[in-house]
DNA sequence: AATGAATGAGCATTCATTCAT
DNA sequence: TATGAATGAATGCTCATTCAT
């Protein structure tokens, strides 16, 4: 599990505050861009920073595309470590992961907007490489719940663990980005109402009730 | 839902064979790079036309890219017509839907990796018009079906019908992309297996059993 | 004083009122954006001409240009005529140059422009052969009536009757402008007020004035 | 008086003999294209160059257009300068003024090539700017003279300063073009003979003749 | 003779990357 | 280490001119 760094050994020297500047511009910059629209020297302004110091950071604005989801993902992880470590029922789970889905979401509208634009690049190696970084985790707390809720005798049999986890994050990833990216919000709102975006308990217990019985035996 | 067009007159009216090749090749280009990186002299060049053409045809790059889009899920909707007109249970439409997403995302990728740059495209006001082309055809369709399968006895009555179509979307348009783009195949790989993309029957026979029992009364 | 074509005999030969239509579409796209910038599309369009047409009544936009130029200069010259038969005297004459001035660069804006345009074509080859299509009518009108008030005694002797034509043609033709170009009309403004444009006659007489003196014995 | 900049601060911060080249490259190609026709990667190829250099030091070409003709008024300016201070009788001003365009007009020929181009924009809003920039400086200092000239007694009271400022420059304009741009120096042969441009004393004194008498009591 | 679709060279402008200070 | 001016290849779009019908 231990990836790659993309950036120079500089980078992990400067100043935690002015690396904080370049990872928030480059963050906003590329998450509103994508990756091809984005400018380098736009971002240096951002972050108060010359041109020059970024390439004495990173070797190239590829390379800073791939640290900046780096820290993106590592930030969605902490999410993610609270839920995988708590010990609920799978249907508590659940809930406790659509809830926070909807609350991160809100708060952090640039990175979940830069996760989707990460995931159409249409590059191979960023994208298996990206994949694994962000999908790995998710997959291994949702087949442990899953399999845990087996053997708890909550979830049924006759599915498989792992394909069961990819469906319901299917369902997962595209909320979350129904609460920050504009085709999503607006295919959201076609297909069950303007107001939903603002709905979350109406959300939330939609959701339980398809996949609780999806789940149960 | 008559749609605007994005092109000129001059448009319909040259040899349809041209036309396809136009089509063909700037549905390659933005399919590969992406709305910005998507070059005009290429697209030109490939579908062996001249610019000054291309823009006797389009107003300008954003209009073919339009038109583009337009084409695509108007293939998309003739694929879907088919599902809409058939009066299965609503098990055998699920079904009937995966495979022909299989069958689809496969024979016609470029189309589907569009769709998957146009979900991107950090546009409010293309999101809304792309969503509203794209997804209000699936939402009915789906919606329609869950309510018949409602009075039909087979679909339970507590869930809400526009919902859970939304629902039964997330996972079919992840699924759509799963086969055709990049990082969404790295995904399934990596929460299922290698060898998951090969294997169709599996896939249709995991996603029943979860669908089913999401909808069954 | 035949002056060589610019355009092909077709042109000639098709009916007066397309022709019309023609130098008046063409007049009115060279006047406003000049040589350079004015569109052969476009005054093919608004003159409801083909473009394959105006190719075969002209070799090239050039020579387009210059046969524009030339029907130009054909209406002043018909404005000039009536000037130069008249038998008045000097200053009568002086009168009477102005207020046609001023009359005909109301009526006639886009000639004006255009022969501004002209004025300012970086080429000496269309510089000699414009000048002496424009002046060369002008200068001996001028040099005429001078002379005559010379003969009749009511100009001085002591003076170049071609040198006074020419110093009286600057004031005419910058006054000419001032009623028709952009620059000019300002420039008269920042001179003299801004409502000097409509003060016709207080024009008239200051100019009058200043010329009666500067000419008389 | 104080006239807005059109060029970025770091046009002002590089090397003068740098700065200077600039100018030049960009007067010649602006006096001898006009402004549409002018190339913007030909003038960095002349003035030794980046194209993306003159981008930082202009936003656009027109605001390079409006910088060198705000230096090309700023060195006419210069020339006029020193009129405006000498306290000359207005006849020996205007002898002074002529002899001035004269040697001017032939050491700067593009600067009043350009000057001349100026004229003949077609736009509203650079023309009133340009005349306000060019035109406010001479017609102040030909209206003081004129007003010193009448309270000396030497100039006729019954005239307007102003208007026999603007009949004075329309003259003084119209010189300065004849000796440097196409049109007008061949106007000025055909009304007075080819060897006009050379014969400067035969200049300076008729137009002499003319304007004092003009102007006297 | 008339048409107007097709051509492609040409130009304004952008931006990732370098390097002298 | 940091700077930011400089570079120049690359790209969207225009328009005079041609030519098949």
């Amino acid at each position: 599990m231990d990836l790659q760094k993309h950036h120079k050994a500089t980078f992990d020297n400067i100043a935690p505050e002015k690396r904080e500047r370049i990872i928030s511009a480059a963050t906003a910059e590329f998450a509103l861009k994508g990756f091809e629209n984005a400018n380098i020297n736009n971002i240096a302004k951002k972050a108060d920073v010359s041109v020059g110091s970024l390439y004495k950071y990173f070797e190239n604005k590829q390379d800073m595309f791939l640290t900046i989801i780096h820290y993106s993902i590592a930030t969605m992880e902490d999410m993610l470590n609270e839920l995988l470590e708590s010990d609920e029922d799978i249907l508590l789970k659940v809930e406790h992961i659509i809830r926070t889905i909807q609350q991160y979401s809100k708060e952090n509208v640039l990175i979940v907007k830069l996760y989707n634009v990460m995931t159409s690049e249409n590059n191979p190696r960023f994208a298996s490489q990206f994949a694994f970084e962000m999908e790995s985790m998710t997959a291994r707390i949702y087949r442990t719940a899953i399999e845990r809720g087996k053997k708890a005798g909550d979830v049924r049999e006759d599915i498989d663990s792992a394909f069961a986890a990819y469906l319901l994050d299917n369902i997962f990833m595209n909320l979350q980005f129904s609460y920050a990216c504009d085709y999503y919000r607006e295919r959201l709102k076609i297909y069950t109402g303007n107001d939903t975006p603002e709905k979350d308990d109406f959300v939330v217990e939609q959701c339980l009730k398809f996949i609780k019985s999806a789940l149960k035996k």
